[in-house]
DNA sequence: GTCAATTGAATTGCGCGCAATTTAATTGAT
DNA sequence: ATCAATTAAATTGCGCGCAATTCAATTGAC
C-alpha cells in the first residue's frame, strides 16, 4: 500500500482546518506589503485595530477579542511600544493592571491604514456582499471549534 | 473622538481576515486533545498526511502543497524523526535531495489518526455538504490572495 | 486586621513560520 | 574539463502563540 486511495478523508486538499489555515497565512503575507510601510506586523495591526476602536484598555482586554493571553501580548505591547505606537503605564486605581493608551503617532497611523481593508478587499477577487457572507460562515465555525 | 463610530471598515470583528486567523487558531486547538495522544502537533499532523497519502517525498516535495519551505520544515521533521515516525535520509542519485519515508511506528500511526476528521466534523457543528461547500469557497479564497 | 485565595501581567520554554544567508551538490555553458 | 549559475537543505534571527509558572496587587473570609 504505497498509495491512499482508501482513505480520502486523510487527504490533506480535503480537510477544511487546512483550507482555513494556509488562507489565514495567504492573508497576513498579502497584508505585509501593506503592513511594512506602517512598520507593524500583521498581529500588531490587529491590536491597533482595537485600539484605534477604543483607546485605553487593558492587557487581558485586548487580549479577550483576540483569543491571546498576556503571554503573548506583554512582548507584542512592548514592541508597539518601542516602535512608538502605544503607552504602557500602570492604572492608578490597580497597579496589578497596564493601561495600553495610543501616542501620537499611533493616533495618526489610523489614517495611513484606513485604505488598508478596501485595498485587501481587491485582493480577495471578492464583491462586499461575499465578504460578508463568507465572514460570518467562518467565525461561526470558529465559534463552534471553541465551544465543543 | 475617544471611540470610532464612523470607520466600521477598521472594526476587528468585520475583518474577514481575522475571522479567519482566529478560526486557525481555534481548529488548532481543536485539533490538540485527539493529537496529544499521538504525540503530534498539529503541523506535525498535516505532514503526516502528505506523508500517508504518499510515502518517500523531499523536503520541497512536502513544503509546495503546505506553502511551507526548508526554514521550517527542517527543524519540524527532525522533531517527527526524533519522535520516531519518520526516516531523513539523503537521496543516492542527487545528494542534495532529503528523502522522507515513514518508519513502521509511522504507518501504524494512519490507523490511529483515521478517526479524527470524523471526531472533528462533530466539533465543527457543521454537516458534511456544508464543510464541503465552505471549505471550497475558503480554499478559493486563499488561491486569489496568493495570486494578486 | 490578618492571611489565604484570586486576579492581572510578566516570564520561561518550546514549536511554528518567514526572510535572509550559507553550504553543498549538481547542471550547464564554454 | 572547468567554472559560474542553479538548486535543495540547513542555518540564523526574529516575532507569534501556547502552556505553565511566577510575582505582585487586590479581595475576601474570618
Amino acid at each position: 500500500m504505497s498509495d491512499n486511495h482508501e482513505t480520502p478523508e486523510l487527504w490533506l486538499h480535503n480537510q477544511i482546518c487546512f483550507a482555513v489555515h494556509s488562507t489565514a497565512h495567504a492573508f497576513a503575507a498579502a497584508y505585509k506589503p501593506h503592513l511594512d510601510p506602517l512598520n507593524l506586523t500583521y498581529p500588531q495591526y490587529l491590536v491597533m485595530l482595537l485600539l484605534w476602536e477604543k483607546d485605553d484598555q487593558s492587557v487581558s482586554e485586548l487580549g479577550k477579542p483576540l483569543f491571546l493571553d498576556s503571554g503573548t501580548l506583554t512582548p507584542l505591547l512592548k514592541r508597539l511600544q518601542a516602535t512608538g505606537y502605544i503607552n504602557r503605564t500602570r492604572d492608578v486605581n490597580d497597579e496589578r493592571v497596564m493601561r495600553i493608551t495610543l501616542t501620537d503617532a499611533g493616533k495618526a497611523l489610523k489614517q495611513k491604514a484606513i485604505c488598508i481593508p478596501h485595498e485587501m478587499l481587491g485582493a480577495m477577487g471578492l464583491n462586499v456582499e461575499q465578504v460578508i457572507a463568507l465572514g460570518k460562515d467562518v467565525r461561526k465555525l470558529g465559534q463552534a471549534l471553541r465551544q465543543n
